[in-house]
DNA sequence: TCTGGGGTCCTAGGACCC
DNA sequence: TCTGGGGTCCTAGGACCC
């Protein structure tokens, strides 16, 4: 049995922590640079406001409504999720976390309906007093079917944040109201496909034929319909721990034409995907660069270099070597740029890594380098010891103009409680 | 004028091996 | 009219997720 344990408009519930006067209002979250919508309260929801909206286009209903509005603080909301999934860690041995404002718990030996309906009530109210976000709880036999539960529990009040679905008369229901576009699985391309074929709700989907959903939808979608049946497709996660992959990349605050100001950029991602790459005991056998000119304009200049390296590397220092070249090779003068990325490819366990016998870098040398200053920016922040390519200007940094203090990461911003004398 | 950022898996087709 | 059989690896593109 799974317990799916989602937060409830997770970036709005965390500036709301320590900013209480925002309960009850219109509150949304907006992406880098300030661009469209990614979060939402239910106020906002109810004003029409869409997910992905850009915020231009709103600014009127933000004026009218008096909507606060925020700008992303992952380092807030990072360390909120921190604090959740070692709460829910008490709850359940065997936790997997699926994204930043998801887990979920097998709940093993916990066997009658109300046991499951008590332990899930726990989780909720825990949540909301210790750490002060609301979450939905939802149970059932496997990942897709709890995705739905928690679904319901959301929407629906008088579930008050649990669901459960374990008798087939529950599943049944549940599954009939539900719009085959929300199943996990079935993204915005198929549904619309399914629905002219006759499905459209999980429910049918659940009815048809798996080997002929095999064959005209995908293995995926087999697996959906199975799910959907109560057979475990998608059971632990047994993926190897650490990415496959490691990308930074940002849209700028400004228009950069500079090579200059655009590698000072691309040095900064670089640093940051090298920790990350670090941070995981991993290597990287690629380095690909991209940059991209305006949107909206006829003539968007879009670049990219992939880079094999000779031996795979962890180094920032190595890495931004391979980077420069490759932004060389994509770089024309002239052009308007908006936006600039790196992705790290070929990455493997650091100690697995192919060494060559033409090697001609001092590999044990960045390795002690490297360890100082992870645990220099460790101790000292982010960025206190870096490379002189990022140089100090940072001409490329995104428009935050509505960020909220880091208020459980950063000293200068801690909440101060004045006496009332 | 202004529209984010970071991931995964699957499949088909080509190149290559014996 | 007839043209083997069985594999692997890699890549690009498409779909999905948050």
């Amino acid at each position: 049995m799974y317990a799916l344990v989602d937060c409830n408009n997770f970036f709005v519930s965390c500036e709301r922590i320590f900013n209480p006067a925002l309960n009850g209002r219109p509150v949304v979250v907006l992406s880098g640079n300030d661009g469209c919508v990614i979060a939402r309260s239910n106020e906002a929801k109810a004003l029409g406001i869409a997910m992905g909206q850009p915020a231009f286009e709103l600014r009127d209903v933000f004026e009218r409504n008096k909507v606060a509005i925020y700008s992303s603080n992952h380092i807030l909301y990072g360390d909120i999720s921190r604090r959740i999934i070692s709460f829910l860690s008490q709850y359940s041995p065997d936790i997997e976390v699926y994204s930043i404002d998801e887990a979920f718990l097998r709940l093993d030996g916990v066997v009658t309906e109300e046991a499951v309906e008590s332990y899930a009530r726990v989780i909720v109210d825990e949540i909301q007093r210790c750490i002060g976000v609301p979450v939905s709880v939802g149970v059932a036999a496997t990942k897709t079917l709890a995705k739905i539960a928690s679904h319901r529990a959301k929407k629906i009040p008088r579930y008050k944040g649990v669901c459960t679905l374990l008798s087939s008369d529950q599943i049944a229901i549940a599954l009939m109201e539900c719009p085959v576009a929300d199943v996990w699985g079935v993204g915005r391309r198929l549904a619309p496909r399914m629905l002219s074929d006759g499905i459209a709700t999980a429910w049918e989907l659940s009815r048809r034929q798996a080997s002929l959903l095999r064959q005209s939808y995908s293995v995926e979608i087999e697996r959906t319909h199975d799910e959907l049946n109560g057979i475990v497709c998608y059971a632990d996660d047994e993926r190897p721990e650490g990415k496959q992959s490691i990308t930074v990349s940002r849209t700028f605050g400004q228009i950069l034409s500079a090579f200059d100001d655009v590698y000072e950029a691309v040095a900064h991602f670089v640093a940051t995907a090298a920790a990350r790459l670090r941070r995981q005991s991993s290597a990287a056998a690629s380095i690909l660069v991209f940059i991209k000119g305006r949107q909206r304009v006829t003539t968007c200049y879009v670049g990219a270099r992939e880079l094999l390296l000779p031996v795979a590397t962890d180094s920032t220092i190595e890495l931004s070597q391979y980077a420069r070249q490759a932004l060389l090779s994509v770089y024309r003068p002239g052009e308007a740029y908006r936006k600039a990325g790196v992705i790290l490819g070929g990455i493997v366990p650091r100690d697995h890594v192919q060494l060559s016998l033409y090697d001609t870098v001092d590999r044990e040398k960045h390795h002690k380098l490297m360890q100082v200053l992870d645990e220099v920016n460790l101790r000292a922040g982010t960025g206190t010891l870096r490379l002189g390519a990022e140089g100090n200007r940072r001409v490329w940094m995104a428009k935050q103009e509505h960020l909220s203090p880091c208020y459980t990461t950063n000293f200068k911003d801690i909440l101060v409680v004045k006496a009332n004398k």
